[in-house]
DNA sequence: CTGTTAGCGCATTCAG
DNA sequence: CTGAATGCGCTAACAG
């Protein structure tokens, strides 16, 4: 590999091989049929030689298409992200594509986000749940013509596909089934964004909606569903109040968790003086003491998602939006 | 916003606003001074009105450079990358990048991540701990001339930089309090990485050094690391054994706390039964009852890595390698 | 202050 | 089967 100050060129690899531009191109791409056994070989040879390493943004702009997608996420270390890139991963590999991955965790890193996509970094898109994207961002997206998939409850497909969850009723489930165990004071554990954000959340909708329809007290929404820390603290706090909960239902199996330890932690038995329901079905929920009573997908498994994008990516004119649902259920364990 | 089928060009805005391709780029770029204020407005509009957005990969071909960083994780999942994550993100802003991270969970998709980065879809890398990344691929990424800094013990500075930790002295720290402590089968929960992986793992190497040292037992070391769910069935077979450990080394905070719980559901003190030491140092290691002993640094501060790639990737000439390293200590709390 | 123009590196038509 | 020529969209000299 002689050591060049710039990277070397398809010109440069035509020079050695004693060829022109087109033929190496031609055999970079491995349109071949079409060159020589051994003239290919000489390309080959002179391409190692140099080292050379196509440059994606002159092919991209030839190509008008980056063979890349990317994946939005609203933070990393959530577990569901992880097997959703794993998903996507799969499907990008099978098609010759790469996959980035955006973290928007504040609305000016949504807009530069949104930059990005616009400026056409990736031929395709999904954006994960919870990533705070308003309808204005989403709208420009479409706008610029990107192959999107947006799994959210709060959307409806407009130029994008739609991943929707049946979360609400198997939330609604959860709450009755509270309520019918004789839970009178229901806390609600919730995420940040449910409280700030602008996105309705149905979760928090339906234990509004429990509490009225049950006639129970009134609504105790506490954040705190973000992270463990959070949620131990959130649960020591409920817990010092003299309306003490005698159930919980926290916005994440993460929260929902920590507060079974929590709960644990200040003597309090699980389901007995305190019941517990999580959010997500995650494994972990398996091996609490007892077991968590959650609400969420049978598996966690994005194929569809996937599938969805790279059928928009690759098709050939705009297809008609697509939405699917994803099937939520409450899965009843020990902790409720 | 007139919808053509293709996105507007630099070349149409011109000629909406009666000017040349030269002035909307002054004018998009920001470089006004040169372009009169009459002339700016009109440029602004004709874009705004045809939804203009400047091409990337036309962009970066001109300009050869992306203004863009990546950064390369193992997964995606671990409470750590998530600050490295935002940390980077920080920097990035500064600098007017745009941050994309690329997930690493196989040597297949290592090759794909090595190839994208000598494409150059970025200006410069990150790269995790613990991303299993082969020498030759580290020097494939040098020899295309990529700012590259590693995170990693296993390495030394050759055209890139390298962020270390002291972890070694730490671990050697808190094997010797074990022993010190009257423990003699000290058992080591080990990520699935140090049994397959090519790289040597510094702690698990204390470990073994710590288990001679003072005349310990014959190794125990079992996987389970990586998660919580394996984390609590490698404990539950631990304590099966006839043999059963006196003190858990895990090689994660995530899996030590999971540990901690693990024992307590079997009905074991901690830490008179079994001692539980992990690494990380991560909040959560706080509201564990007893609080987490483990080994880690001070705090989750990644300013230094970002800054060390961001002095790379905006450096004229090719800087000197460099070499951090990051103090780690034995921090004992309550479960060793 | 603004326009003309020459590439950045690559893929691809069209001749030969 | 191979080569010359064109342009993807943009920026930055250089002219005016």
């Amino acid at each position: 590999m002689t050591a060049s100050h710039r990277r070397p060129t398809t010109r440069e690899v035509a020079a050695l091989a004693g060829v022109s531009v087109a033929t190496v191109s031609y055999v970079l791409n491995g349109k071949d049929g079409r060159v020589g056994e051994e003239t290919r070989r000489r390309v080959l040879a002179a391409a190692d030689e140099l080292g050379y390493v196509r440059s994606s943004s002159a092919r991209s702009l030839r190509l008008r298409r980056t063979e890349r997608v990317c994946l939005v996420v609203g933070s990393i270390g959530v577990p569901a992200y992880d097997q959703l890139a794993r998903d996507l991963s799969a499907a990008a590999d099978e098609a010759g594509y790469g996959v980035m991955t955006i973290v928007v965790d504040s609305p000016a890193r949504a807009d530069k986000a949104v930059d990005l996509l616009r400026q056409h970094v990736a031929d395709g898109a999904v954006v994960a749940p919870s990533v705070p994207l308003a309808d204005a961002q989403l709208r420009a997206l479409t706008g610029s013509r990107l192959p999107l998939v947006v799994m959210s409850n709060a959307v409806a497909p407009d130029g994008f596909d739609v991943v929707r969850t049946s979360e609400a009723a198997a939330c609604v489930e959860a709450f009755d089934h509270l309520a019918a165990t004789g839970r009178r004071r229901i806390a609600y554990l919730a995420h940040e964004h449910e409280l700030t954000g602008r996105q309705p959340s149905e979760r928090r909708d339906a234990y509004l909606d429990a509490l009225d329809r049950h006639g129970l007290g009134p609504e105790l929404v506490v954040p705190g569903a973000d992270d463990r820390v959070g949620a131990y603290r959130a649960v020591e706090a409920l817990l010092a109040r003299p309306d003490r909960p005698d159930a919980i239902f926290a916005a994440s199996d993460r929260a929902a968790i920590t507060a079974i330890l929590a709960l644990r932690d200040a003597g309090l038995a699980v389901p007995e003086d305190v019941a517990v329901v999580g959010v997500g079905n995650l494994e972990e929920g398996r091996i609490t003491r007892p077991p968590l009573t959650t609400v969420g997908p049978p598996a966690m498994d994005f194929h569809d998602v996937a599938r969805l994008l790279f059928d928009r990516v690759l098709a050939d004119e705009t297809p008609f939006d697509r939405e699917i649902t994803t099937s939520w259920s409450f899965i009843r364990r020990g902790s409720a």
